[in-house]
DNA sequence: CGGTGTGAAGCGGTTCACAGCT
DNA sequence: AGCTGTGAACCGCTTCACACCG
């Protein structure tokens, strides 16, 4: 939730078990689960399918935190959250736990999204394959520019900005793209919410305002150069005023 | 720092005092700036320089923090680590915090930037004007298909990528970007680091590793997207299993 | 015995609230 | 009087270490 929502920490009150009590594994439905560990589901997925597809079958936690990019404390607190779905003394299954993870994050289903505004970025987005392959399907592409309509990107036609509300209403999108220029972006997502939207991914170097509960999530290029900037710089600093050691030749 | 570095949290030891002590502002030049705030600086440098554009030249904490989409107490924290640059009961003066900031993120100088994988994504990022603007340079694009050699993008010939060594030591390059397909994603980080480089931006599907000391930042589309299908989900249960309320239907 | 699942400790970041300067 | 700068409380995430189970 990016936009402001201390409101969902609601207490769930009497957790009331939704099927038979005593259940071996799996989670009762309304469990929190922490916004950190969300944002690496997906990635503890991409792991799975990537030792799938290598024909491993079973994994310990410290072979999927290996493959995943983190250690394995954080591995296990983090499918915790979940359920109890590896075995002790044993480990994960792969597959198993594979179709757990994607039904959580809700892949089961598959998502529309539209992307709206096709200069560079967009173009190369409506191609990126990882969408589709993920369960995201791109089923319109929008432009406020006349010259480009009805060209066809990625197999799809460019459409006006005005058939928005017709689209998202015609194929249930929740999901919206902004890959306009930054003037753009917040009337953009001001029509996309207006239409009912309530999920964006915002690639306009700026920030838009949107209200509560509707979510929306950057991505900065730049921003993102600027950070490792920062670091880099730091790096050349000859000794970085750490712990004394050779500052001998400050004066050299 | 994305490559497990724990290590650098080294204590400063005595902070020797770089100039004239009794500086009215400004910061001993090897404090520690949390990486939190370090990853909101770009965010309040382009707010400043969106309110210097609209002719402001005096801001509060509070217009400040509005434009950045945060709130003005931990923008009033943020910039504390960097030195004492507001005036107390006026506020800020936007052109001179501006620098501050571009200083301390070190974009007072021109950082050059090769990019790899030249596909969509590359084409993109190689006309992307916001990394010029904000003081990056794309000097050399990258591509292991000969097909593309030599041909233009954004003005620069697509160079095999053989050429790694030579541009990344004639030029003095310590940023890389990989926009390659998630399986060549591995070999040319190793390849990068082995030529120097010892900052990247991944935007390959893949977690790549890398040795102590170099910095990788991830872009990664399809997480985003997965991340914000999580929520979507749980805001389409009626009554997310909140405080009771209508359970009367579970039976239905 | 081996590896998961988890309370508890530790740590970094955010928020609060106010002292202190202009 | 007003707004910055900051100690202190607070909160959530990470890490540790081990109980527990197959």
């Amino acid at each position: 939730m990016t936009a402001r929502t201390p409101a969902d920490d609601a207490p769930d009150g009497v957790v009331h078990v939704d099927g038979v009590a005593g259940r071996p594994q799996g989670r009762e439905s309304g469990r929190e689960i922490p916004e950190a560990t969300v944002a690496r589901l997906p990635i503890y997925l991409r792991a799975l399918t990537s030792l799938a597809d290598q024909g491993t079958d079973t994994c310990s936690s410290e072979d999927l935190a290996a493959a995943a990019g983190v250690n394995s404390a954080k591995l296990r607190k983090d499918l915790s959250y979940l359920g109890s779905y590896g075995t002790r003394g044993v480990g994960y299954d792969v597959a198993y736990l594979r179709y757990q993870i994607a039904r959580e994050i809700g892949l089961t289903q598959d998502w529309p999204v539209i992307i709206v505004g096709i200069g560079n970025l967009g173009h190369a987005l409506a191609n990126f394959s990882g969408f589709r392959s993920r369960g995201f399907s791109v089923v319109a592409l929008l432009d406020a520019d006349p010259q480009r309509h009805d060209e066809l990107v990625a197999g799809l036609p460019v459409r006006p900005f005005d058939d928005l509300e017709r689209i998202v209403a015609g194929q249930g999108v929740s999901i919206g793209v902004i890959a306009t220029p930054a003037v753009a972006a917040q009337d953009v997502a001001d029509k996309l919410v207006a239409c009912g939207i309530t999920s964006i991914l915002n690639f306009a170097p700026t920030v838009i305002n949107v209200p509560d509960g509707v979510d929306v999530r950057k991505v900065d290029l730049s921003i993102e150069l600027q950070i490792l900037a920062y670091h880099e710089q730091r790096k050349a600093i000859p000794a970085t005023a750490a712990d004394g050691g050779l500052d001998e030749e400050v004066t050299a």
